[in-house]
DNA sequence: AGGAGGATTTTTTTT
DNA sequence: AAATCCTCCT
């Protein structure tokens, strides 16, 4: 065990913000006798050449380009232990961000291996966002928040903005708040104010009025003592710019800097760093080094989608004069094969700054990389779930099995499957904890009596369990709230004093006030679980739950229990409350033997020893959407998503695609991915359909029942032609058809030779083009119908699907009313119907 | 105010 | 197909 030196203080105390303690100074007595109690550290032991000039390179702007499986997380965290071993700085002034907080996790543990207890002292270990809370909280004031500011999840912040947007007359259906979320955390994301945004983006939203509501959200938060996510970033760069004595004060507490993921970077963060970083003088004037060292892929860079820039990597150098760069191109990982169609693969992408991946593996009796085809996605997860039972068998454990996906939804059919198979699942990063509606109401209930200016939260609950206070009640309190400028809280304690609601309103109202008051009395003196548990016992919340008949209600009450441990973990109900707006994710326990399932986008920095990718189609994988919106770009993107898939694996690699799959309730014929295509063929073999999956669920196939409910491939049911008959979706299909041939006709050659592949008409239509064509169906429809006059007049006989025949009573635009023969009258949307 | 049932939309990926 | 949203009815 290399020690941490005993000699040397401890400094873990977070709140205790002194300037830096002086660094042992190099070369110094204690440093010399240190180096040679440690004249050959341990922990260098089995790095190779250029993983240990990464760990031993301590000085200036460092750049390691790790490719996948090369020992990247190893170099981090031997790194900084190496710093803390020769004494060269305190945990405390090292910085070590990470992207996730998985990865933050698993250097703590790491680091604690490599340096024992030491790591508790590392208060500077974590993500981006963690450590944005952590400085905002210390100069809130800086920035005209209070240090008990909320974090708005993103519930929240689309409730807020779609007050805005209706408080600025403007229809939220033409411009909705989820859209205008996305904008505001784009300009996050690169760090753009109000002001700042370009004239553009302000104008393309709201008719021109995106700046102005981004400006009021901004607004809002402040006077509501809140943030979001993107401001965790924004205004810890706001107080760096404008407070530079505050950032002077980290530049001498941070005397190594080190990033994780910088691939995946955004401008924001990129900023944040630059300002840490780039210090050109010391206090003593004399030019100090950057100390700063960054560790990416540029070949793992996936989340471009959410304003990550490749470009900071591509650019290190320019930022960091006389960088060292250090690649580290030794694969530790994965067998030939799956190295060898890996990089097979991502060869494809142009603008790479190029590394070649290389094992010293050989075994003749590594298996080839594995593509296998299935009818639909029913028979991709039974086939896959029995080469899983198969596995295990033969005695592998599912803990080193992982299947993943490209979207969520593909996850269902697998834990159907394993539920029945009674196989031991875990699902990583998907539904999560702290987004369920039970918790997320328990939490607004400890938001309101820990943050009382917390008005989302209030609003969440206050008819939750029912009290009578409806909307009415609500906007009441909103035009109290506002008229003096209170708070929704104290609105209400001055409306319980007046006349202005109705008795019963107001008792309840009262009454609830009177419990949050009670409940913020106790929270200094209650123990927080206790509280806890008493306010979700008062507020008839557990009770709402406990008489709720839906089959639903007795997993929330556990889940509410669980939440309730969850908290033991933590010392304060605030702590607590903090936790949870970071880490969405409640810890799961990896102690009993699971196969993992999860997302790509999730699955980065984790390896496997069997690792299944279905879902290899076009349209899904690559995704439609990031085809659509990304160009080659995207494409691109979607090719290194493939490329973190396949270098999980270390051993053996399982591809699937499917000719079939539902869409949206629709089943699709698919084209295989091009991806596929580009896997090299001497790494990969094809295992023919037959065989141990062969005979299973072509139950499509004319003249055979179908046993697992309605197919498109049986031929069309009276109500399926029905449905697809009518005007306003054959429009749709015409429209459809139209933007997909512009979509090819745009595009460049390397589709030309996908059209040849899918030689069924309905494969490159229905599956190509519907993603796309549905967006564009929405709109055209829509105007259509709303511009249009009417097909139809008084009197005319229709035929509705679910209310047969009627006749046509009235008519305004696009809503008929009508009179059936079975039904009675309704009224009814023109495209629906269809004439008789 | 609240519920029922019909209409509409949804799914890419996450801190 | 399922979840959410909306409208109308009580």
């Amino acid at each position: 065990m290399t020690g941490y030196p005993d000699d040397l203080p401890f400094f873990g105390d977070e709140d205790n913000f002194v300037p830096a303690a002086p660094a042992p100074r190099q070369g110094g007595i204690a440093a010399r006798a240190m180096a040679a109690r440690n004249a050959a550290p341990r922990y260098l032991d089995g790095l190779n050449q250029e993983q240990r000039q990464a760990v031993e390179t301590t000085e200036g702007p460092v750049l390691v380009l790790a490719g996948a499986g090369t020992g990247k997380t190893r170099v981090l965290t031997t790194r900084i232990a190496h710093i803390l071993a020769t004494g060269r700085a305190y945990p405390s002034q090292i910085l070590a961000v990470t992207f996730t907080n998985k990865a933050a996790r698993e250097m703590k543990v790491r680091i604690g291996v490599l340096v024992g207890e030491a790591v508790e002292g590392m208060p500077w270990l974590g993500t981006f966002h963690s450590i944005g809370v952590k400085i905002l909280r210390r100069h809130a004031e800086l920035v005209g928040l209070s240090s008990t500011f909320s974090i708005l999840d993103t519930d929240d912040q689309i409730r807020l903005l779609k007050q805005l947007i209706q408080a600025e007359g403007l229809d939220d259906k033409r411009w909705p708040a989820r859209q205008m979320a996305g904008l505001i955390d784009g300009w996050k994301n690169k760090g753009l104010a109000p002001a700042e945004i370009p004239e553009g983006d302000a104008r393309a939203f709201g008719n021109g009025k995106g700046r102005l509501l981004y400006q009021a959200y901004q607004d809002r938060l402040k006077t509501l003592n809140a943030t979001d996510f993107g401001d965790l970033l924004m205004l810890p760069i706001r107080i760096f710019r404008e407070h530079p004595d505050v950032l002077r004060e980290y530049h001498s507490k941070f005397r190594y800097i080190l990033v994780d993921e910088y691939q995946d970077t955004n401008t924001a963060q990129y900023m944040w760093l630059r300002l840490l970083a780039q210090r050109r003088q010391a206090d003593d004037g004399s030019r100090m080094p950057v100390n700063i060292c960054c560790v990416g892929d540029d070949d793992q860079s996936i989340y471009g989608w959410r304003g990550a820039e490749v470009d900071n990597i591509l650019r290190f150098e320019k930022d960091f004069p006389g960088a060292t760069v250090i690649r580290l191109e030794r694969n530790y990982r994965s067998t030939a094969h799956i190295l060898g169609a890996a990089s097979h693969l991502i060869a494809h992408n142009e603008g790479r700054l190029g590394k070649t991946l290389f094992t010293e593996r050989s075994d003749p009796d590594d298996a080839r990389v594995k593509v296998h085809a299935a009818w639909d996605s029913d028979e991709e997860a039974r086939a896959i779930g029995e080469e899983v039972e198969a596995l295990q068998s033969k005695s592998h454990a599912l803990n080193d099995m992982a299947i993943l996906v490209r979207a969520s939804f593909q996850m269902r059919a697998f834990e159907d499957r394993f539920v029945t198979l009674g196989l031991n699942y875990r699902v990583i990063g998907g539904p999560r904890f702290y987004e369920r509606q039970e918790i997320r109401d328990a939490l607004a209930y400890f938001r309101v009596v820990a943050q009382g200016a917390d008005d989302l939260a209030l609003e969440r609950i206050i008819n939750v369990p029912k009290r009578g206070l409806g909307e009415a009640a609500l906007r009441l309190m909103h035009d109290t709230a506002r008229a003096r400028g209170t708070t929704l809280l104290q609105a209400a304690r001055d409306l319980i004093g007046t006349e202005e609601m109705k008795p019963k309103p107001r008792a309840a109202l009262r009454n609830l006030v009177e419990s949050f008051e009670r409940w913020q009395g106790l929270i200094d003196r209650t123990p927080h679980t206790e509280l806890a548990e008493l306010i979700l016992e008062e507020s008839g919340y557990v009770d709402m739950w406990k008489n709720d008949r839906t089959p639903e209600a007795p997993g929330r009450l556990e889940n509410l229990k669980e939440l309730i441990t969850n908290m033991e973990s933590y010392e304060s109900l605030r702590a607590f409350l903090e936790h949870v707006s970071l880490v969405m994710d409640a810890e799961q326990n990896d102690e009993q033997d699971a196969i993992s399932l999860m997302t790509l986008h999730s699955a980065k920095g984790l390896e496997f020893d069997t690792v299944f990718l279905p879902g290899w189609e076009e349209g899904l994988f690559p995704h439609q959407r990031a085809l659509d919106e990304g160009g080659r770009t995207g494409l691109e993107e979607e090719r290194r998503l493939a490329y973190v898939g396949v270098t999980r694996a270390k051993k053996n690699l399982h591809i699937w695609f499917t000719s079939n799959r539902r869409i949206h309730g629709l089943w699709q014929s698919t084209i295989p991915s091009r991806f596929l295509d580009e896997l090299p063929e001497s790494h990969v073999e094809v295992v023919e359909a037959g065989g141990a999956y062969g005979g299973y669920g072509h139950s499509g196939y004319p003249g055979r029942p179908n046993p697992y409910g309605a197919s498109r491939f049986d031929d069309a049911s009276p109500a399926f032609s029905n449905t697809y008959s009518t005007p306003g979706w054959q429009r749709a299909q015409k429209n459809r058809n139209e933007a997909t041939s512009r979509n090819w006709g745009s595009r460049s050659g390397h589709q030309v030779e996908r059209i040849g592949y899918g030689e069924t008409d309905s494969g490159y239509g229905a599956g190509r083009g519907s993603v796309k064509g549905k967006t564009i169906d929405g709109e055209l429809v829509a105007k259509s119908v709303a511009t249009e006059p009417s097909r139809f007049k008084v009197g005319d006989r229709v035929f509705h699907l679910k209310f047969g025949n009627g006749n046509i009573a009235s008519i305004e635009g696009n809503k008929l009313t009508i009179d059936f023969d079975k039904a009675g009258q309704k009224r009814v949307l023109d495209g629906f119907v269809e004439p008789v």
